[in-house]
DNA sequence: ATTTATTATCACTTTAAATGATATATAAAT
DNA sequence: ATTTATATATCATTTAAAGTGATAATAAAT
């Protein structure tokens, strides 16, 4: 009984989008779905057409051991990587905020440290990293939150402030515009909360793609920011003003969550020592 | 990667009984255990010609992977069947002793009462038949010994007392013969501990296949031996004398041994519910 | 109504597993 | 030391399963 089929198609809820993923044909798919379904004598999914495929309740079931069995799978294989000395890929995962933009320095020191070993990078909310690390589907992830949860490990990586970061003084925020990053929102809602709280509600919001950008913008006096102070560079923090905020609302902790008692690959012992042996605030 | 055959040759222990559980030649199984190795890039046998195959190092780690993997598969299988509303089949572990002997009411009224249902009895030590548990290699298991394991629920079925059993009266035990069945130790054992405490050592022991010889024998004034009183009908109370024994150490509790948190049948719980029901007692 | 995205069917090809006969290796028995 | 019994390994062949590609069918979106 092969379930992989079954697991990704319900995973991706697509027999079309399984076939890529097992890099085959989708009448393929179909063929071994209906097989099964036929072996168990069990309808697996509920089909409408142009719709996404559901699970039924009894595939619900099923799912279940699949997904348990899917797991063991890969960490078997992890397991004999790890007996092969190969330096499997470590995958990454990163909530969709601007932690990037201090991790970047981890993954960058990483990747020159470990030339040979390939990174994936995978972003989600912190929920969704969650199951990703549960299913063994990434190695690592850094989230911003301190959660508690049975089987995940969690360690404390740094912590730091964040500044208001403009290129005037701060004496009065009213009719200032704000410049924030896309996709985005951690930072971005602690600075609107910010001005909300004093009654300022901006009309102008340039939204950036990238940090340099986003500094030019502040730099140039097109507007106030809010980021965690350690972005910026000895010499860009000449030509800005900030101010670090005090408060516990304005602290960011940034954890590292793996799964417990997980196999601590090579690759993955390489990388957590790397992290502990990483010097956030000097330089 | 598919284990099965790995997992079972693991467990067997060798190629060939491997074949035979797997309702195929010998040849094959080789080939697909090379062709695992081969994938893997990890030898997972010792061979050893004439002798039996051992798991290298690296083996064993696969094996526990696999093992899981098996356990999951079986109970998904299970699961499935529940759904199909088949009355699967039950496995039920017994101990290598006359526990049976009481035990066999259980499984003839269980046969009477769901007749389509098949049953499978396996026989082991307590350890056996709790490994059995947790592969999910039979569903429910008769022990007697009064054991607490993280994932083993244990419930007592029933208790009695032991009693010497002979057609004479028991003021000299001096020059019997003793009258035990074959392949049962327990009740064996306590009769021998019993007589060798009072320095008794006979020299003649009948061995006897089933209880109504070993009653024959008994009846016959052959010898003396020890069983629990239940086994003994009413008709035969009156052709035979019997001693019960007080201590502890002729007691003995009968416990049901299932697995925490595995599936409960439609079959299991028939079977569960039919025990609570059964007059162990009367009649 | 037409387009788009999806699953189902089918004749066919390709790949993998299983077979059966035989060779080889080892331990134990003689 | 030779035989015997019991293993695993190899290989040409057969059988069965998985995968393909073209096409049909279906339902939702525009």
């Amino acid at each position: 009984m092969d379930l992989k089929i079954f697991y990704i198609t319900a995973k991706e809820r697509s027999m079309s989008k399984a076939a890529d993923k097992l890099h085959c044909v989708q009448s393929n798919i179909s063929a071994r779905i209906k097989q099964l379904e036929s072996d168990l004598n069990i309808v697996l999914f509920d089909r409408g057409g142009g719709k996404k495929l559901t699970l039924t309740p009894n595939g619900k079931i099923l799912f279940q051991y699949a997904e348990k069995i899917a797991i063991l799978e890969k960490e078997a294989e992890k397991a004999i990587n790890n007996i092969n000395g190969k330096n499997s890929a470590i995958a990454i995962g990163l909530m969709e905020t601007a932690t990037a933009i201090k991790l970047h320095e981890i993954l960058i020191s990483y990747h020159k440290n470990y030339p040979e070993s390939k990174i994936k990078i995978v972003t989600g909310t912190t929920e969704e990293l969650v199951q990703n690390i549960l299913n063994s589907e990434i190695d690592v992830a850094f989230i911003q939150d301190l959660i508690e949860l049975p089987n995940i490990e969690l360690k404390p990586i740094f912590e730091e402030k964040l500044a208001l970061i403009s290129n005037t003084n701060f004496d009065n925020f009213r009719n200032k515009n704000i410049i924030v990053l896309k996709k985005e929102y951690f930072y971005r809602e602690r600075l609107e909360n910010f001005l909300n709280a004093k009654n300022i509600y901006p009309d102008k919001v340039f939204e950036l793609d990238s940090l340099e950008e986003l500094l030019a913008y502040a730099s140039a006096g097109m507007g106030l920011t809010m980021l965690p102070l350690s972005v910026l560079k000895e010499n860009q923090k000449n030509k800005l003003n900030f101010k670090i905020l005090g408060d516990d609302e304005y602290k960011i902790g940034i954890y590292l969550i793996n799964k417990k008692g997980g196999i601590i690959t090579k690759t993955l012992s390489n990388f957590i020592e790397l992290i502990h042996n990483f010097k956030f605030f000097e330089k």
